[in-house]
DNA sequence: TGTACATCAGTGAACGCGCGTTCACTGATGTAC
DNA sequence: TGTACATCAGTGAACGCGCGTTCACTGATGTAC
């Protein structure tokens, strides 16, 4: 089967194709991703990339599906990696790690939405996967819901909930959508969400440069707020 | 003096512009600002709004310069219109009430960066005043430096700070940047970032639709985190 | 109050540019006998 | 091992489009005497 060789270089094509993509992205914005530029980049003449790709949002769309992928990939490999008492943080570093090694594929899923663009659903069905990670992450941490290590955590005492939380908690006890498999309580979820919010505001902060000539450093600031979420829980 | 009129109708048609501008901003995003747009939108051709702005980056400046200015008076209108009690709480439900009603512009100052354009000087200083509103609604929250109104909110009482959000707020003490006159501790500094993060992660989650599909209101979660703020500090 | 001049707003044509995408075509690389 | 055919990759020309910006020009609106 030399039909193979074919094979294989077509998909080194298309690799090629997005890596020249994402180093557009990253010097111009999405809007700077062009089907013509890409080709030339690559030595080859416009219409050629139609071999590979359907249409420029077609490109688009596999760009981000590749990052959300990549970035669920790296969240679970860390969760597993870790010790449970340690998975938390390891968690949350490995997500700051990530945005802050490839920060325009960070905001490419978690930045301006680009009007008119539908991400296809299977972005959906990831990012509902990254959620159970993160559920996982936070159950470890010891708590209400986290029977599973309780006790292995050595980490300062957990805060009793403020009553905005308690309602919180109850509000999402119905919502099951991100959770796939047995269902967690509305605590365990209110927790994973807020976890993911404190995490994303100061990591999208952070690599959109709002804390350049502030004079701190925002891993100081990151560490602290995962050890407020490790207490408050 | 008949130049009067000239001149209120010379502003008037400035400002007609920014409005179309921010229209085609939320239809189809920075890139889709056009000046041709603009003008025909206007009824007149595109080279006529050459006579009001010097180049399509004068006018997305003024857009950006423009809201952030907007976004700095509502929050401390809300800050100095509140009891001191209700100052911080006042401040964060402003913020996400002005986020909600012009989702556009908020990701126009806090969201995805345009490449290669650089933001005026002007807008450093207004976010400096922005700094320095939440630090004056998170120092009428009570705690250490919120010598103030403290016990005069009946909130529930604060928590004592994490190791790791001690050393933040001795990494803050020597930072000045963004807080004009009086130098609050550094304890006062990280909560107002923690505040600004906190809320910022919320924020732009819900007003990037990142939460659509999950089946919660991002109001109680909001709310939530509030609560958590003014307890945690 | 009326005239001569200056200032301004807006037009229409034109510039060079890059975009996504189509199409007919040339060579090279594969498969079948 | 060699030939006939099919499949594929890539080219170059062309399409219509909209972009930011310039330029010379026309009218209208202002000011000065």
């Amino acid at each position: 089967m030399a039909t193979a060789r074919r094979e294989r270089y077509r998909k080194q094509t298309r690799e090629e194709a997005k890596a020249v993509a994402l180093a557009q992205l990253a010097e111009s914005g999405t809007a700077g991703i062009s089907v013509n530029a890409i080709a030339k980049a690559m030595g080859m003449t416009g219409p050629a990339l139609y071999r590979y790709f359907a249409s420029r949002d077609e490109l688009l769309t596999e760009l981000i599906t590749d990052t959300y992928r990549d970035l669920a990939e790296t969240l679970a490999q860390a969760v597993a990696d870790a010790a449970p008492a340690d998975r938390f943080r390891a968690m949350a570093r490995a997500l700051r790690d990530w945005a802050k090694r490839q920060p325009d594929r960070y905001l490419l899923i978690y930045g301006t939405p680009v009007p008119g663009y539908h991400a296809p659903p299977e972005t959906a069905e990831i990012a509902a996967g990254m959620m159970r990670t993160i559920v996982d992450a936070c159950s470890a941490v010891g708590g209400a819901d986290g029977a599973t290590v309780r006790g292995a955590t050595a980490g300062p005492e957990q805060q009793p909930l403020t009553e905005l939380e308690a309602e919180l908690a109850r509000h999402l006890e119905g919502v099951r959508s991100w959770v796939p498999g047995e269902e967690p309580g509305g605590e365990l979820k209110g927790r994973a969400l807020r976890t993911w919010t404190r995490l994303h505001g100061v990591i999208s902060l952070d690599v959109q440069g709002q804390f350049t000539g502030m004079g701190f450093d925002p891993s100081v600031l990151f560490e602290a707020e995962i050890d407020a979420l490790v207490r408050g829980g």
